[in-house]
DNA sequence: TAAGATAAGAGGGACAT
DNA sequence: ATGTCAGTCTTATCTTA
C-alpha cells in the first residue's frame, strides 16, 4: 500500500494521464481518460475508525465510537423489586425514588439493551466493513436495515454478529446489483466463506428477498481495469457478453469467469497480450474455470465470423 | 513458459423419500 | 429432515506446443 497519489502514478506505466478522478462509489483513483485505475486502497491507509467522507462521519455520529461492549455481558441478571429495604421496612420517599429510577433502567436493560446493544455492535462492524469494501452509504443503508430485519425474526442466535453483517452486505450488494463478489466480503471480513454464503442464503430465504440474478455484466469495467485491458477490449466484451446472455450460457455460472472468460476471448481477437493466469487473476478466478467457459462459450458462439472483423 | 487436460474434492441446488 | 444426483468451481499435477 502506498501512501501518496505520485508515488502510485509512477508504478503504472500504462497510464500517463495527470487528471486523477476519485470514484467514489468503488472507493478508487480512476484515470480520467482510460479509466486506469490508479489507486485502490487509498481509504484504508489510516485507522480504521477514520471518517473520510462527510456521509461517513454522519453515520458514525449515528453508531458512535468504537467500544468495548464486553463488560455488558455480565451482571445483567439482578433484579430489583418492590419498595421495601433488606429487612421489610418501607422506603423512605427518596430513597424510593431512588430505586424506581434504577428498576426503570433494569427494564429497559432486560427490554430493549440486548437489541440495541446488538445492533450497536453490528453497526459499527457494517461501518469498518463497508469502508474495506468501499460501499457507498446507500448500500450500507440497506445492509443496515437487512440486519435490523434478521435482528427482528430473530436469525442472530446461534450465529456471529459479524457473519450476519457480512451477509447483509452481500445481500445489500447482490440487491443493487454492485459489483461486490462473496469472496470480496469474506476476505474483508476475515471470516469462512461458508459461514457468510450460509447466513447469505437463509437471508434471502427467510426475509424472502426477490434477489435480481446475477449479471456479469457489472463486472466487465471492474475486471477490465484491474486486468489493464483497453475500453475498445470492454465494448468487444460487451457485446460478447450480449450475445452469450441471449443464448443462454451465463446462466447458472458464476458470472466472475465468465467476464474473465470473454475478456480472454476479446483480447485474443484483437491480438492483445495477455495470459489465462492475469486475466483469471484480476478476475478472482481461476485459469480453469477461465478455460472451462471459453471453451463452451467459443463453441455455442461460433466466433468464427467475428474473428474476420 | 503459457495453455490445455485430467482428476479429486468441496459445497450447494433440485428433487425424492 | 436426510440422501442422492447432476453440475460447478477449485486445487493440484501432468502434458503439449
Amino acid at each position: 500500500m502506498q501512501s501518496s497519489v505520485q508515488m502510485e502514478k509512477n508504478n503504472y506505466p500504462q497510464c500517463r494521464s495527470p487528471d486523477l478522478v476519485m470514484d467514489e462509489e468503488n472507493g478508487e483513483f480512476v484515470c480520467s481518460e482510460c479509466g486506469l485505475v490508479i489507486i485502490e486502497d487509498v481509504f484504508n491507509q489510516g485507522p480504521e475508525w477514520r471518517a473520510f467522507t462527510l456521509e461517513e462521519q454522519r453515520s458514525r455520529s449515528r453508531t458512535g465510537a468504537p467500544i468495548r461492549y464486553s463488560r455488558f455481558d455480565k451482571g445483567l441478571h439482578t433484579s430489583i423489586h418492590g419498595f421495601t429495604d433488606a429487612s421489610g421496612r418501607p422506603l423512605s420517599a427518596k430513597a424510593k425514588r431512588r430505586a424506581w429510577r434504577l428498576r426503570k433502567w433494569q427494564m429497559r436493560s432486560r427490554t430493549h439493551a440486548s437489541k440495541s446493544r446488538n445492533l450497536l455492535q453490528a453497526m459499527n462492524g457494517l461501518q469498518i466493513l463497508s469502508e474495506k469494501l468501499h460501499v457507498s452509504y446507500s448500500i450500507q443503508e440497506k445492509a443496515a436495515l437487512i440486519y435490523r430485519k434478521a435482528l427482528d425474526e430473530g436469525l442472530i442466535r446461534g450465529r456471529t454478529i459479524a457473519a450476519i453483517v457480512a451477509a447483509s452486505l452481500y445481500v445489500a450488494c447482490r440487491f443493487t446489483k454492485t459489483p461486490k463478489t462473496l469472496n470480496d466480503i469474506v476476505e474483508a471480513s476475515m471470516l469462512g466463506k461458508r459461514e457468510v454464503s450460509k447466513v447469505y442464503r437463509l437471508l434471502v430465504r427467510t426475509l424472502k428477498i426477490k434477489m435480481p440474478p446475477h449479471d456479469p455484466l457489472a463486472y466487465v469495467s471492474r475486471i477490465a481495469e484491474k486486468a489493464y485491458v483497453s475500453g475498445e477490449i470492454q465494448g468487444i466484451v460487451v457485446r460478447l457478453l450480449h450475445e452469450a446472455k441471449h443464448k443462454r450460457i451465463t446462466m447458472g455460472k458464476d458470472p466472475v469467469g465468465v467476464v474473465a472468460a470473454l475478456l480472454y476471448i476479446a483480447c485474443q481477437l484483437k491480438g492483445e497480450n495477455v495470459t489465462q493466469k492475469e486475466i483469471a487473476e484480476a478476475a478472482g478466478t481461476t485459469e480453469v474455470t477461465l478455460r472451462n467457459r471459453k471453451k463452451e462459450i467459443i463453441e455455442k458462439l461460433d466466433l468464427g465470423e467475428f474473428k474476420n472483423k
